[in-house]
DNA sequence: ACCTGAACACCGTTCAAGT
DNA sequence: ACCTGAACACCGTTCAAGT
């Protein structure tokens, strides 16, 4: 097999140049930064992380291929951006959650674990940049940083709530957040990695259902409390 | 900055020439195959996943560019075998810890948990091999999914090993694995990823410890059972 | 049967030059 | 101030040819 696929190569400017239009395609493309971000998510949505290369998003964006350097200063700078909108997006979704789920704090709190792993299993290659070492340097991104604290603010808060219902038990929150994060992300990892395959075939959703179930309740032998969401 | 770091370029059979051995390296190398698998293990130890090019392979191999594909099909075969490797050293270093445990049943578990957060920690480059989408085509690479199987497998076996002693509740033993394996799982992740940097400055052993009471105990709010390891 | 050398189509990144 | 074209040192992969 060759290792690429013929690259359609599109005519520069056939897209940007319409027949009525006088201008031809301008010699400044005006709104660059945007619209290298929207053809990398495009990569990465369409063609996963190993196809949003520089270049391509270039090409997608109708300029040349050192023009993206006017606008980033390398390769893992767009990845950070890739990286940051998704943690938006994420946030969003959970947000969204939030908002058509009523005030029961242990209702709420499930539903952001759902929103979660819905978002991962719907972005995988996006959520692949944003968790992942393909930006080399988070340190270097601090406004990707606040995007991801962010999300795992929307835990804290729904366990604090829990927590002054009396319905998960008093401590530290941000460390019960950790847990809860630990895992909703690794159950979200293993899905998207195809690794729990190696588990019989039980469906996904049941398998999620297990795990709100231990999370909430652990794994240790007591009597169960009352029945919860 | 250069994006590749001048390359070192060791001349052909520097290394493999000795001066006191008559004949000079050979035509064929006679091992190659566990050869590039040490050499991609090598740079993906100490330089990470992007080191890891056939090429370089090739070349810490002392073959040319074009040798490693009489033994893998393509640089995704290289990859499953890197990522093979990882499950059985992973599987070893868990089988250590319950070697070296003593017989409490929760105690044998808590050691298997702590063993693979130890081993990603020890060797984040090669979990992300092992897991996440380097290798593309896990369904291609079957002794690769049965490494996989048989760590998941100490953990059933662990958790089974409790649920006999009472200590652990009973279920649908592989369910409950599942759950286990995403909360270490998740938390390895996100410690290795830098992500646990958004949460206050606790100490990643805290937060283990955080984790593996939270795994046993749930986050329901109920009276705590006896006290566990 | 196993390996090399040369080739091809890609990369990320730099830099002088264009508008 | 922003973009292009050409260049350089890398890739993965193929293929005819060597031993």
């Amino acid at each position: 097999m060759p290792p690429y696929t013929l690259g359609v190569r599109t005519p520069r400017g056939s897209a940007a140049r319409k027949p009525g239009r006088a201008k031809s395609r301008p010699y400044h493309h005006g709104n660059l930064r945007p619209a290298l971000i929207r053809a990398a998510l495009e990569l990465v949505r369409t063609r996963g992380v190993t196809a949003l290369t520089l270049r391509a998003a270039a090409r997608k964006a109708g300029v040349s291929q050192a023009a993206p350097y006017r606008h980033f200063a390398d390769k893992d700078a767009l990845l950070a951006a890739v990286a940051e909108e998704g943690f938006r997006a994420m946030e969003a979704a959970m947000r969204e959650a939030l908002a058509t789920a009523d005030d029961a704090p242990l209702v709420r709190f499930h539903a952001l674990g759902r929103a979660y792993v819905g978002f991962a299993r719907a972005h995988p290659s996006q959520i692949r940049v944003m968790f992942g070492r393909e930006v080399a340097n988070r340190s270097a991104h601090p406004t990707l940083q606040d995007a991801a604290a962010a999300t795992f603010r929307l835990l804290v808060d729904a366990i604090a709530g829990c927590q002054r219902a009396g319905l998960i038990r008093a401590g530290d929150t941000e460390e019960l957040a950790v847990s809860a994060w630990s895992m909703v992300h690794g159950f979200s990892a293993l899905v998207i990695d195809g690794q729990l395959d190696v588990v019989g075939d039980r469906s996904i959703t049941d398998l999620a259902a297990g795990i709100a179930r231990d999370l909430y309740l652990g794994l240790g032998e007591r009597p169960l409390p009352e029945p919860h969401p």
